[in-house]
DNA sequence: GATACATTACTGACTGGTCAGTCATTATTG
DNA sequence: CAATAATGACTGACCAGTCAGTAATGTATC
């Protein structure tokens, strides 16, 4: 008995059963993005979220170590990787600020406020206060550096005269409040009263943005 | 036994015993207000809300069927009449679009967003899918009537050519989303981060949206 | 102005249901 | 026949809502 030796270890590269081990906790990160965002955090029963991923409970605790680590997974892979991919863009973009701006706000539609990670943001606000530790987790890793993509448009634009001079941190906030407010409705009140057609409102926001942001009120 | 006569009733009036049973109800929704808007709908127990209402559970029922109930009666006492008092205020107004534009948006903080009715915001939005009836509620009581306000002051800088044309009811949208998000902030990301100013905030905006809305992008 | 009785306001132990997290057991490989 | 992967019954904590009972405040009668 003492000597059962862990027998041959080739252990790279298994195959189907070491396929599937892999391929588990994405599984179950996607079934629980999509239970969080309809239901919320706290809402979500983790037996729903292994039944959709078609394991069992326990399964989920050989993967996770607790409801708020599958949390934290969902995130860092929902949505790190597209700011990855927006940071890389605005380095080598070389038009205009106003382009640039254009491109980050529509951007953010394409990769974010047009899929299912939409909901994220409603997400993290209504548990964040509950669970501060996925609070502080989602500030550093999305929060910090969605904002420095502002900011990197707003001050180019300042530098060059396309912009007039304003409190950058502050616009920041204005200019993303009605990019969240838009997906943070379509996972609350949405259901009455009218929907919003996400272009038009972006087209709106953008617009009185622009007129907002130019020293003379004009287009360029 | 039949007999028990309803021992006269000068029911009206009573005394501090009454006085007591009339305050209660207030007492507990303002409980209930600091406990929901602190954890949150679901997080807050009954137990809690009692307690600090220096009663028990059980008397907490003898006053409210449920607790969705007692959200509701938060909902009503506090946010409504500030309400009715706008619409008068809109209705009475007879200066400039763009001073009722202010005076909405500053009126608001005065009312909403600097006082502890600020978390409400974040407390519909964070609850609205999983209690739709206090969703529907809300939205018949407050968000229509909030906009009615709002469209109410657009309108008249439109017809007066203060603002140049466009969607209302979209632009309705762009200009309340900075306020939700002002208070949303408040309840959930601040404590990691820059906390920012609300009136530099609210100025910001303004600013950007006056000259966003502006035919020429001029001031007045 | 003391006694008995009625009403009203309140209490808190209890119930029934829910759910995160555990672990002894079973199934599936190589 | 190990090792690895997966299971699902179970536990303990939690909490909305109930209800039999108690306390406080009247009111009626002598």
């Amino acid at each position: 008995m003492l000597a059962s030796r862990p027998p041959e270890l080739p252990d790279e590269l298994r195959t189907a059963r070491r396929r599937r081990k892999d391929a588990r906790p994405s599984e179950l990160t996607s079934a629980a993005l999509d239970l969080f965002v309809e239901k919320g955090f706290s809402a979500t029963r983790l037996d729903d979220v292994a039944a959709r991923a078609g394991v069992s409970k326990g399964t989920l605790y050989l993967y996770f170590d607790s409801k708020e680590a599958l949390f934290k997974a969902v995130i860092e892979e929902g949505i790190v990787p597209t700011l990855v991919a927006a940071e890389q863009r605005v380095a080598e973009h070389s038009g205009s600020a106003v382009e640039l701006l254009r491109h980050l706000l529509f951007g953010w539609w394409q990769e974010i406020g047009g899929t299912r990670l939409a909901g994220v943001p409603k997400l993290i606000i209504s548990e964040s206060r509950n669970f501060p530790e996925v609070a502080q987790y989602y500030h550093d890793k999305v929060i910090v550096r969605g904002r420095a993509l502002l900011r990197s448009a707003l001050q180019r634009g300042i530098a060059s005269g396309e912009f007039r001079p304003l409190d950058v941190e502050t616009a920041i906030d204005v200019i993303i409040a009605p990019l969240l407010m838009l997906v943070v409705w379509r996972f609350s009140l949405c259901f009455c009263g009218q929907e919003t057609d996400p272009e038009t409102y972006l087209e709106t926001h953008f617009d009185l943005l622009v007129h907002g942001l130019c020293p003379a009120g004009g287009k360029a």
